[in-house]
DNA sequence: TCCAGGTGTTAAATCGATTTATCACGGGGA
DNA sequence: TCCCCGTGATAAATCGATTTAACACCTGGA
């Protein structure tokens, strides 16, 4: 069965093609009541539906969006800002193109012209974690990037706080009492997330305002996987009494699994012994940790959503500014008062097993 | 700057439309070599991109598939999935549209109708994870589905072969010379997974083919999570001395996580008293355990591109059958002999700390 | 009778390509 | 000299919509 043209809705409703495009457009017009009527039972009697193409074509404007990312779909991240994304677009009748350039300079231009060919009516350019990226040439001045900042000004974009968020990390913490806060970084140097230094600084921040001297030896680096945060955590752990840490804040949530691991093979206690606090919230880490993780939440979806808005052109305010977005903390089991707070009346702390073990995030 | 049409080169290098639109295509004419390399120096002196629109409206084949899916883009699976359908496509000059219908029927319906608007030139159902589906109204006949079967025959699909992976699995403790062997599934009832009976029947056989009896003991279910593997597995180990498992099969590996929790909790060594292996390979579960977890993995990547093959005809012996992909083993370090045939001469295992860490699958 | 003005509808141009059918020209054979 | 044919290039139709400008008809007032 081939397509169903306009031409056939109007032969069906004996009317001109004309007519047609401006009932179903509900365009201006003096097309009457009746005629109207007649239109629209005929183009679903045939059932018509426009050709995206044609259309497009002639009003140069075609509903649709690229999205560009460089390992978007391979990371478990990002998941969440393509739903968000999504999300705004299929409710503002948009499509998306989806294209994965896995970081390769080439597949990336040879996408930014294949959008062009599109003429997709809005651009956004998304990695999978937040740092500064170089404009790829040929982008247009209008593209929206997300979870990332473009080396040169002038662009919309949208990416966590980090800074907040590691500040809320570390008030967290302080607020349950703590003094002895370690740091545990990633060690990464080539291409190193902006977010390391950011949720330093947010932590950093915190400590000095609490009026708590930040000690250097609370601080520890290791690579971003189980295996690094465990051993640097084994470090802090080592330390003499007096000066080793209450409560650690891990980088991620990665790292604070391993964490986890150097805690327990002392035969220490989450968060009896140690408070632990991670970031990124990762479902398939953070919640499923015994005692679940309290963790700071990236706000993947709430990302992806302000930027195809503002892609859309829906959030008209935000013009050209760098937005950061808030970075929840999702409180969970692994933090709780210092030892040293507790330990005075032996056993009479209140359970922790009946705290909130859901991961909604606090407003 | 307004858009360089096909009619600018035309006159930039002084021929007609007809002309240049033959050199650039390479179409079957009888254009002489010298015009031939005018108009292509006129092209990109001009910057000249055909419009995708023009030419698709006029070829009735416009390069570009449609990817529908329920939830592709919110779980961390499905992402390889998305990788492996982009990258076949990208080889292939296609663009993809993505639409995630988060398991909204009418947003399928939308979906499917914007897509046929679009004129995609095939079309590819994805499931996040392997079931039976429904198959929406309006969906192409030479639609593809992947990661799940449709209800009704006719369609092309590809999916796990979950049954010979669960064999897989099994033959892996059986080959380390394990014999009583458990068996943790899903309780799901609801919307149950298909991979559920298919890895059990896969290990059941397994069982048969060594000679070893199935014992209703050692099959046991809980939700998936890791509390839940935790559960069930806690169970099979308060089962007597001479019937506990050696080694136990996890229906995936957040329950093969819980499993992990409760062989600790026992005091337990794995592998050396315990031997697990679990199902998915889920990146930042399984290469994260500590010993990391021996499992089997999904083929997403493969299945992304098989359907994408198929849907663009590149495959072209596979007509209309479902396709089942292999689920190669992911030897990590969670599973060794069992204990008693180890425990002889007391100390005598080679280490375990330098197999391979990698997550590369063996062909 | 003629024209102005309003109402309902439509013919034709347009978007930017591809593709079919045709044209112009020159050379060679009868 | 005339015709045929091969070579190189192009005019015009087409894809399926939107949009502009115009047409036909009717009514009422001068």
């Amino acid at each position: 069965m081939a397509r169903v043209r306009i031409s056939d809705v109007a032969a069906a409703a004996g009317v001109s093609v004309t007519t047609v495009s401006l009932v179903l457009n509900d365009a201006p017009s003096r097309i009457s009541q009746e005629t109207r009527e007649r239109v629209r039972a005929a183009a679903d009697a045939v059932g018509y539906a426009p050709s995206s193409l044609a259309r497009g074509l002639r009003q140069q404007r075609t509903n649709t969006v690229g999205l560009i990312s460089d390992q978007i779909a391979t990371t478990p991240y990002a998941g969440r800002m393509l739903a968000g994304a999504q999300d705004v677009a299929r409710r503002h009748g948009q499509l998306v193109f989806l294209v994965d350039t896995e970081g390769d300079a080439d597949v990336e231009r040879a996408a930014i012209r294949a959008l062009a060919a599109q003429q997709v009516d809005a651009t956004i350019y998304a990695s999978m974690w937040h740092r500064v990226v170089r404009v790829p040439e040929g982008l247009p001045r209008d593209a929206v990037f997300l979870d990332c900042t473009p080396e040169v000004p002038g662009f919309r974009s949208v990416v966590p706080d980090d800074r907040a968020g590691g500040a809320a990390a570390a008030r967290e913490l302080v607020g349950a009492g703590h003094r002895r806060i370690a740091f545990v970084n990633t060690a990464d140097t080539v291409d190193r997330p902006i977010a390391a230094d950011l949720r330093f600084e947010g932590y950093l921040s915190v400590l000095a305002e609490a009026g708590v001297a930040a000690d250097p030896a609370l601080y520890a680096e290791g690579e971003v996987s189980a295996r690094g945060g465990r051993q640097a955590v084994s470090q802090l752990l080592d330390l003499p009494d007096e000066q080793r840490p209450t409560a650690i804040f891990c980088f991620n949530d990665r790292m604070a699994a391993g964490a986890y691991m150097a805690v327990r093979a002392r035969g220490l206690r989450i968060p009896e012994d140690i408070s632990i606090i991670g970031y990124d919230d990762q479902q398939l880490i953070a919640a499923e940790q015994d005692p679940p993780l309290t963790t700071v939440a990236l706000p993947h979806y709430e990302m992806g959503r302000w930027a195809m808005e503002v892609a859309l052109g829906i959030r008209a305010g935000e013009t050209d500014a760098t937005h950061q977005m808030e970075c929840p903390v999702i409180r969970r089991d692994s933090v709780g008062p210092p030892p040293a707070l507790v330990a005075k009346p032996s056993r009479r702390r209140t359970s922790h097993t009946e705290r909130s073990h859901s991961a909604t995030p606090e407003r």
